[in-house]
DNA sequence: CTGAAAGCGCTTACAG
DNA sequence: CTGAAAGCGCTTACAG
């Protein structure tokens, strides 16, 4: 049998309103009466439910957190960020994806419907956009952790994207490389046309290739460039997906990374210190976007304001042995 | 102003009982008192309060999942399978760490206390297995995935282990190596026993060095190796982190993967494909672990029995270049 | 400082 | 087939 608020006040000799009243500090109680109704609380093993109280109190202690995938090699750092945030705060991380397609989808909203939870932590909702900013409007809160420079209309936690393109190019040009082959993701990403301009205010780049996220975007543009006799002395990728096919392509076609061509990616996942050589990449802040994200949203549900600007992280360059230092 | 069964009920004038049962379909309600409630139901865009619905019925369809830490290379994986089968199922998926210590696990002790979910998912509880073990006896349904061979006393995911070492073992075998250099995780970690016994199984192994489940293990592993000067024409990693290390090491003393040295990996991360040669290795099938884990759980929940017994899925050698099939 | 009572939004015997 | 009423376990005006 469960433990309530009732067998505690019964037990204490108090209402079950002043057991309330302890639990919830706040008001005034009796210093003696607390501590009386505190011990029979520690005696009892008594723990209020997390659903009568949510019931109760109209919100839930929860937040939901909605990704397109758990899979993709940076997630796990963000999740990470935002469970230890959440639950240092007392709240729970309800998690969906949107994996399923239509489904995913239905089965969220319909959580959202049901006041499942108190705020919302969404990334890269490509295709939910428009959802969220409704359900927002509605009075959800959201915070919105921008890997692709969407801007939405709600706070978002982002970085430095235009910087971090800046840093590739400053680096590169500081070890003696003057003609890039840069290799992009989807040109609408605000990302990739952020990224794409930072490097061009440090160094002209006329060879840009567009292609997806992914290894195979990445060994068929360098592939492509060989192919076609193009000139260059380094290859900026625009994460270490890309990065991590073009070094494979290079070395397919016996160029010496770095001596022949310089590599540079952009994330700086896992994966980025075990390529061959180890990657120079432009470190985003996954982890502490997820504390910052989950920060905002633990302020917004505490009436604190937020920011609409998104609030910019700053993106670090970490040298390794595809692009040193010279 | 949240719509309420009342609402409901009052405006296609049946009482909320009646609402309740079209809601829960079930029990016979009158076809079209059925249907038109149902047209109030979506005219007003109505979903029940899952936090009301849980009070009532006493569950909350939300199930709890803890895990030791987010990042690990693998545990994307497993999440995406269990988020897939635990939404499908209209569930929600509460998810804690042990990332912060004993903060944390506090904090997930009052979760559970507080009935905050129906049923817990486990992964690795190295230092909480008492604790979940005292859960589960408690009356939590609890089911374990069980990366580490630890065999709880409650049910449980495992894979084959043993048949994972004996598949690395007959892979080199039939590829013309018979001298190994075996590099394993914590001695006392069930996978390691087992994975040592299924390769011994097919193939004698003397030089075997413990260590942990990281790279510095592999690299270490390797040059203490070379400079002992052993005979050993493979080495076999009891994971992959391991191997990205003794491929590290490997080459920096010139040796040529897989011509002089054949390399087994265990696992296969994502980042096996990216190492330098990409790695062959034994396939833990975490996504489907996640699947069945939570497939059992939602069985247990729905009052199916669910076998004690350690439920075991296949690994499978994957083949890449770093010990070709010869 | 304290308590009785109403209410949060549902479900579920019970009675008809 | 349908409804009135009690109950799930809390919180919160309201009154004292």
């Amino acid at each position: 049998m469960r433990v309530t608020i009732a067998d505690v006040a019964r037990q204490a000799g108090v209402s079950k309103t002043t057991v309330s009243r302890v639990l919830n500090a706040g008001a005034e109680v009796d210093a003696g009466t607390a501590a009386r109704v505190r011990e029979v609380i520690a005696g009892l093993g008594y723990v209020p439910s997390s659903g009568a109280v949510g019931l109760a109190r109209g919100s839930s202690r929860i937040i939901g957190m909605l990704t397109p995938s758990l899979t993709w090699p940076w997630m796990g750092e963000v999740l990470q960020g935002v469970v230890d945030t959440v639950e240092a705060a007392g709240y729970g991380l309800l998690l969906f994806t949107c994996n399923r397609g239509a489904d995913s989808v239905g089965h969220f909203a319909a959580q959202v419907s049901a006041r499942a939870f108190d705020g919302l932590l969404v990334v890269e909702p490509e295709n939910t956009l428009d959802t969220i900013t409704a359900m927002h409007r509605r009075g959800l809160p959201v915070v919105m952790i921008d890997d692709r420079g969407h801007h939405p209309l709600f706070p978002s936690v982002a970085t430095t994207n235009r910087a971090g393109g800046a840093s590739a190019a400053a680096h590169l040009l500081a070890s003696g490389r003057t003609r890039p082959l840069v290799v992009t993701g989807r040109r609408d990403f605000g990302c990739v046309r952020e990224r794409l301009a930072g490097f061009r205010e440090v160094m002209p780049a006329d060879l840009v290739i567009a292609g997806e996220f992914t290894e195979d975007t990445g060994r068929s543009a360098v592939e492509q460039a060989l192919a076609q006799g193009w000139d260059f002395d380094c290859v900026v990728a625009h994460n270490d997906l890309i990065a991590a096919g073009a070094l494979r392509s290079l070395r397919a076609a016996g160029r010496v990374v770095p001596d022949d061509v310089a590599v540079v990616g952009f994330d700086d996942i896992p994966m980025a210190r075990h390529t061959e050589p180890p990657l120079t990449t432009v470190r985003q802040p996954m982890r502490r976007m997820g504390e910052t994200a989950a920060g905002m949203l633990l302020a917004a549900l505490a009436g604190d304001p937020v920011p609409v600007e998104p609030v910019v992280l700053p993106t670090e360059l970490v040298v390794r042995s595809s692009a040193p230092a010279r």
